[in-house]
DNA sequence: TCGATTGTCTAGCGCTGCTAGGATCGGGCC
DNA sequence: GGCCCGATCCTAGCAGCGCTAGACAATCGA
């Protein structure tokens, strides 16, 4: 039993090896760099290992997502619930999120740019987005304002946010005003 | 000089059948699908053709997102023009926008997923650009609000209908409440 | 009519994601 | 302890990608 035991954990191990790498050369190098033959030269196996853990390239994208989509979740509930009142805290979570598009684009890109073949908006959803869904849906659904369904304001709200971030990132914005861009939305778009 | 004429002509015919041909292929099959080989077996040419117009297939893609946005802020245009009241020319652009998305999907893709080679908020930001983001400003810049920079405003509400449009497109919004969504973001950044 | 220029194509380079099939290693049984 | 068999991993290769060098043909000016 201990043998295969281990060998399951040896397993798992580097299925989360793959993961980091990939993760960390697509924020080194961009996504393109990302492939099955430098990522397999990374990990010091041969590329047909990668196969035997995800069925493609496209998979280890959503694995990325995945886990891209636990640590939102955490910064988003921790700058919400570090906040005092209901304004402070919706500003702190837009600007959590744009603060993690940032600083982890190859992350946010396989979240919302690239094809991670996951499921969304549906029941088959991944727990950890349904979950990232849900922690911007508990602060924002307190300013959604009277007779305003809070998924639906938290999904505005929330397009918005992806809006700024990747015309952002894509250098389609003036990169100076991102601040008041924030203040502008907060202000307009929740009632507080 | 009439021969070289008729060449230059034909050469502009031929760039144009190119920039429609990936076009089509896009929305037809996905961006994708759009090879250098098949599309130069579309327009009966060898690919090395392909080169002598553009630089790569980036190039084509970028000079399929200018031919979107010019078509874009002629929509855009018509669609204000056509409605009575700021609230009502909101509306429609937000609506229209949304739409365009919708029904040229590689189009927007080339427009603001892609990579096609574009400058934007730049000087040197190719016309068509700017005047799409000119026909956003006409129509929002009378509902920015007092002492709200119309500039700033027409920034985040592009940037909320692009939210609303690629995470609509790639399944991340439940399909219904589009319209909902829509009324929902017009009544709150607006104002009316 | 000949040389130069222009235009186009064939062929191929280095790369991609992905996989078939052989080699090797280690646990379980006699 | 020694052998066998299954699991595991790697080498090698496929088809297709973006892109380009160099050969070839067509056309223009003298």
């Amino acid at each position: 039993m201990s043998v295969q035991e281990r060998k399951q954990r040896e397993r798992a191990d580097r299925e989360r090896l793959i993961v980091a790498t990939a993760r960390e050369l697509a924020e080194q190098q961009g996504w393109d760099a990302v492939t099955t033959r430098r990522l397999a030269e990374r990990i010091e196996y041969s590329q047909p290992v990668l196969y035997s853990h995800f069925r493609g390239k496209r998979e280890i994208i959503g694995a990325v997502a995945l886990e891209g989509a636990a640590e939102m979740a955490v910064a988003l509930r921790a700058a919400t619930s570090a906040a005092d009142g209901p304004r402070a805290r919706v500003t702190a979570l837009a600007r959590t999120y744009l603060d993690f598009a940032e600083h982890n684009p190859a992350v946010y890109d396989a979240m919302f740019r690239l094809d991670g073949g996951l499921a969304f908006a549906k029941e088959d959803t991944p727990e950890p987005l349904k979950d990232a869904f849900a922690a911007l849906l508990e602060c924002l659904g307190e300013v959604a304002g009277n007779g305003v369904d809070p998924g639906l304001f938290t999904e505005v709200f929330w397009a918005a946010l992806h809006g700024l971030a990747s015309l952002s990132r894509a250098g389609r914005l003036p990169p100076g005003d991102a601040e008041r861009r924030v203040d502008l939305l907060v202000d307009r778009l929740a009632m507080i």
